[in-house]
Parts: structure tokens; sequence; C-alpha cells
RNA sequence: GGCCAGGUAGCUCAGUUGGUAGAGCAGCGGACUGAAAAUCCGCGUGUCGGUGGUUCGAUUCCGCCCCUGGCCA
């Protein structure tokens, strides 16, 4: 599908990066120069209570630059892609009213991806049909829950593995909730993708090392600064079960098993270093594959200055861009 | 200096009764539709310490050398 994005369109920039990559420092930079309402785009920044971890902004920097869709969650609370699409479509309208350009930034690429090509409109999720699809993968297993799958969207089992529980529980909880398949549902209406143009910007490291090194020093910065404590404070949440959703955040899953006991601390901090280098990895993978974004280097002392320029520019000439890619 | 035990993948190690080697961890690549910092799929990356000898063939057996650890002086 073609989409128009001609004069007219709402510009909205884009900045996603690999984690450590000093995406909130750049966008804070660019709060100070330009009239930009920052997005944060990060599924573990939403929870209040998880600060430190997840390199969140302190306060008096929220303050100075305020970013929407952070700490608007408990951490008992579920987040999901969809939400992130609401909020998000919610946020930068709001945005636009004042009169500012939306600057959405951070390391969940599949929000970025929901926002800009859209969702199915499918049934949310259920957490008793969760539980039943649960108990019944204890008993016979995922790969016999596969073919379960098979027999009701043969489409969905196909590019589904058999030992993938969150993707063949989701594709039966669909089907269960409405008796129709996820691929029947693709295929139904497609929800028409927003009328923004996008600038889209990636700080990715070139060089592997570097960046395990910058995680290493984060990390350690991390502890130094109480990170311990605060994987405690939320353990002793009455409600907070450690293996809760915002508790499978990197750095958190490692770090609860130390808070209890089982771990000593190298042990975890060495964990939670080799668990964000995957994550970043991840992050680069899902960029790569992504099209018209531009890579640029974290640590080049020129970034800042070549993204303040193409934005000035992208805001600026909204003419010159007229039809983007398919979906 | 003598004796003993080791030197095999980035790390910890296995193994080859002589036919150039494989596990875990680390690493690399990929997928991705309401948990995504999640979940899953694929891939051994190697002068088997060095050098001579025996052998059709040595990482494997033998000699010498180097290195590490331990014990004895």
């Amino acid at each position: 599908m073609a989409v128009d994005e001609g004069v007219g369109a709402t510009p909205v920039i884009c900045l996603m990066g690999q984690t450590a990559a000093g995406k909130t420092d750049i966008a804070v930079a660019l709060a100070r120069r330009l009239p930009v309402g920052i997005v944060s785009v990060d599924s573990a920044m939403v929870y209040r209570g998880m600060d430190i971890g997840t390199a969140k902004p302190p306060p008096d920097v929220l303050a100075a630059a305020p970013h929407r869709l952070i700490d608007i969650r408990e951490p008992e609370d579920t987040y999901s892609a969809g939400d992130f699409r609401a909020d998000a479509m919610t946020a930068i309208e709001e945005i636009r009213a004042a009169g500012k350009v939306p600057l959405l930034v951070g390391g969940t690429l599949l929000y970025f991806r929901a926002l800009t090509r859209g969702l199915a409109p499918l049934p949310g999720r259920d957490a008793s049909v969760r539980e039943a699809i649960d108990a019944r993968a204890r008993r016979i297993g995922w790969p016999a829950l596969h073919r379960e799958l098979a027999r009701v969207d043969p489409e969905a089992a196909l590019r589904i593995e058999p030992l993938d529980a969150q993707r063949i529980q989701r594709a039966l909880e669909v089907w269960e909730l409405s008796g129709r398949s996820m691929t029947d549902w693709h295929r139904q209406v497609l929800q028409p993708p927003p009328p923004w143009r996008f600038l889209r910007l990636a700080l990715v490291f070139g060089d592997r090392d570097l960046l395990r090194d910058r995680i290493r020093r984060r990390l350690e910065a991390m502890v130094a600064a109480g990170f311990v404590d605060e994987v405690r404070r939320l353990l002793d949440r009455p409600g907070l079960s450690p293996g809760a959703p915002a508790l499978r955040a990197v750095g958190y899953r490692q770090f609860v098993p130390h808070v209890l006991g089982d771990t000593g601390l190298d042990e975890a901090r060495r964990e939670a270093q080799v668990a964000t280098a995957r994550l970043a990895k991840r992050q680069h993978t899902w960029i790569r594959g992504e099209e018209a974004v531009e890579c640029l280097e974290p640590l080049d002392p020129a970034t800042p200055e070549r993204i303040y320029r193409k934005i000035e520019e992208f805001v600026d000439r909204p003419r010159d861009v007229r039809i983007r890619g398919r979906l």
C-alpha cells in the first residue's frame, strides 16, 4: 500500500537506538534547541519505581525536558504494543496541538513498528485464558499445543516454532477469545497507517566491544547508584511476583535472584551484562531490517549536531517528502 | 635444581586403543502483531604448546625444549 505523506502531513521524528547508546542525552539536548515534544518508546520505562535499572532520566532532567509515556504504569501492571500505539497516537496529537514536533525516542523497536506500520485489530490479552493455556501446556507440552494450533490456524503454526510458548499462547488466545484465527484477523481490516511522515534515525554501535564496554561501565554505575536496593523495594511490594513482566526486564531479571540470596553480586552483574549485550544485538537486528533508517555512530562527537541538522531540514521542508515505501 | 600433574575453541573442559576433534558458557546471524528489556530459530569460530623421531598417516606414541600449577630441595 502506497502511503501519501505529502504536504501537510504531520512530521514525526523517530530516534531509535541500541541500549546504552545515549539516546536520552541527545533527545534532551535537542529539546533545548528545538520545539520538540519527547515521547519515550520504551517498554520498561513505563513502570514507576524502575528508575536506575532502566536508565530512566532523573527527575531534574525530566522536569526540564518532559518525556511522555514514562512512569505511566505500576510494576504489577501489564503494558503492550497495542497500549503503546494508542498512547503514542494521543501523545503525538497533543504535541502537535501544542505546536511542537513529536520526537519519539527509545529502544523498543516493536513499538516503533506498531506505530509506523499499524497493528491488526486483534482482541487484547486475557489473563484467565492465558492461565488455562499455560496449565494445559504444563500437562501436554507446547509442541502438542502447537499441533492444535495447526488445526485451527495452519498458517500461524507454520511461522511459529513448536517451542515458542509465547506466540503459541497468543495465537490460541486469539482463537479462543474470538472464534477466529489470528491469520484471519490479519487478513481483515487493516488499520490505516497514521497520516504522518517519519524521519527515522538510529544510534547503532559499529564496534561491539565498545558497546560491551559501555554496558559494563553503565551497569557498575547502576550498582553504585543503589540498583540492588531498587530491586529489593520492588520485591517488597506485596502484589509483585518475581516472575512479573516488569521484573523480566534486563538487569532486574538477573538481580532478582541475587536479592533473594540465590546468587552473588558478581554473578548477577556478569549475567546482566551478557543479557544487556544480547538485547543490543536484537535491537541491531531489528534496525537492520527496518527500511529507510539512517544509522549514526553513538560515540561520534559529531552525531548530535548531525541529528539536529537532519531534524531541522526535515521539519522545514515538508515538500521534499511525497510517497514513502510499502506497508 | 628434582619429582608429579597439566598445556585442545574467547573461557572451563571432554576426547581420539594413531585416520586433523566436541560439550557447556561466551560469541555470531536471523525471526518478530497486545509480555518485546519478551519469546524463539540457526551457526563451532581450532597451527590440539613448540620441535625432532617412529609411522602410509601423529593432536594421540617416543625424545628434547618452552609455559603453568603443586610437592620436595
